[in-house]
DNA sequence: TCTGGGGTCCTAGGACCC
DNA sequence: TCTGGGGTCCTAGGACCC
């Protein structure tokens, strides 16, 4: 059995926390460079404003209703949940953390009434954290999460669903009621192709013959078809595997043009990147830098490049990841075009205890250097940036995104903690 | 004026091996 | 006229997730 627990609004949810004056308020959080919504509140969600649209476009919405609108604060976020994951891995022996607001909980060989688990998860966070979530219970991870979706919206389950606890009459009627593109797996793309065959809702996916799903779609759907009849293929990850590629981009608050000011993007990019990489114990053998124009001007100029540039060694320093992103970068620049966009993607990573010599070189420096670890160990202590590459910096900083709603880090930064009157 | 930033897996096809 | 039967590795593209 998995349960699977869920923040509600996870974003919204963080920021009330700490503000509860939003309690009952329509309020969204903006994507970076305040993009797009990313994440509503039920109120807003009332409004028909729909996920990912582009924050401008609600403009008179936002004015007319008085939605609060917030600037990605992931710090906070990200904090937020880790304490939300450590209190709902008290309650089961293996866990696995799947999203920043998601987490599921192997339930074997665990007894007692599930439904009673999930509501005691849930008071204990909201009392604990403060965030509100819903928990789904089910014998395989894809029911899992519908049965959460259930729990989340049907206001008779009180935020937990134990799908399987039902009668099957009522399983059948509510799996019949939701339509295929709620599963786990059945995106935009698939979901018309699955309608076409008369495959409409989560039921009928259900009953679908494996064999004919796997011809038509793929193992992958095949899978997800067994899933949905209670026999699990999907297993609990619980610690996550190491990344394969590692990309930090960013688009910029205004048009750029000029190679002096993506420089130090370029640069940024690929330190926070070498940071991540140290941080998982690894090596990268290339990277790929790559700017682009704006895909959504249609009548001006397209232009997107990219390029790979391969490592002399396999290494973790930031000094040779940036070179090798600015190299690749002055291949790439052209003047002339507007850009909106840049970043760095590192690839071939490993860790070096699986890396081969080089018989006709001198040996590479050590990975993790004295020089990056006190870096990173000054960064974590004093805060992101403390320590800098002077590549990174720039003085106009026309690179930076906008952020014009932020809240400020109230649980990761001295300054801002809130204080109590 | 204004449209995010990360990731994964699977498959098909081409190049190459014996 | 007739042209085998295995493999591996890599890449690009397509699908999905949050």
């Amino acid at each position: 059995m998995f349960a699977l627990v869920d923040g509600n609004n996870f974003f919204v949810s963080c920021e009330r926390v700490f503000n509860p004056a939003l309690e009952g308020r329509p309020v969204v959080v903006l994507s970076n460079n305040d993009g797009c919504v990313v994440a509503r509140s039920a109120e807003v969600k009332a409004l028909g404003i729909k996920m990912g649209v582009p924050f401008f476009q609600i403009r008179d919405l936002v004015k007319r209703h008085g939605i609060v609108a917030f600037s990605s604060n992931y710090a906070l976020y990200g904090d937020m949940s880790a304490r939300m994951m450590q209190v709902v891995g008290g309650f089961a022996p293996r866990q696995e953390i799947y999203s920043i607001d998601e987490t599921f909980l192997d339930l074997a060989g665990m007894s007692g009434d599930y439904t009673e688990l999930g509501q005691r998860i849930r008071r204990r966070v909201k009392q604990w954290v403060g965030i509100p979530t819903g928990v789904g219970i089910a014998p395989s991870k894809t029911l899992a999460k519908i049965a959460n979706h259930l729990a989340k919206t049907n206001p008779a389950f009180a935020g937990v669903c134990e799908l399987t606890a039902l009668p099957q009459q009522e399983q059948d009627r509510l799996l019949n009621a939701l339509p295929v593109r709620e599963v786990w797996g059945v995106g935009r793309r698939l979901a018309p192709r699955l309608e076409k065959i008369g495959i409409v809702s989560v039921q009928h996916l259900r009953d679908a013959a494996p064999q004919r799903i796997r011809k038509l779609f793929g193992v992958t759907l095949e899978r997800t078809v067994r899933e949905l009849n209670g026999h699990h293929c999907l297993h609990l990850d619980e610690l996550p595997a190491p990344r394969r590629q590692i990309v930090c981009s960013r688009s910029f608050a205004t048009r750029l043009t000029r190679l002096e000011d993506l420089v130090p993007a370029i640069a940024h990019h690929a330190s926070r990147a070498a940071e991540k990489l140290r941080q998982q114990g690894c090596v990268a053998g290339s990277l790929q830098v790559f700017i682009q124009t704006a895909p959504h001007s249609g009548h001006t100029l397209q232009h997107a490049p990219a390029c790979v540039v391969p490592l002399p060694h396999p290494s973790d320093d930031t000094r040779l990841l940036i070179d090798a992103a600015l190299r690749g970068l002055r291949q790439i620049f052209q003047p002339g075009f507007r850009y909106y966009k840049a970043g760095v993607m590192l690839l071939d990573i490993a860790p070096p205890t699986a890396l081969t010599g080089d018989l006709f070189s001198a040996p590479s420096a050590p990975a993790n250097s004295a020089l990056m670890q006190v870096l990173d160990r000054a960064n974590h202590r004093f805060g992101p940036h403390t320590l800098r590459f002077a590549a990174s910096t720039s003085r106009t900083e026309r690179w930076l995104m906008r952020q014009e709603h932020k809240s400020p880090a109230y649980t990761t930064c001295w300054q801002d903690i809130p204080s109590v009157a």
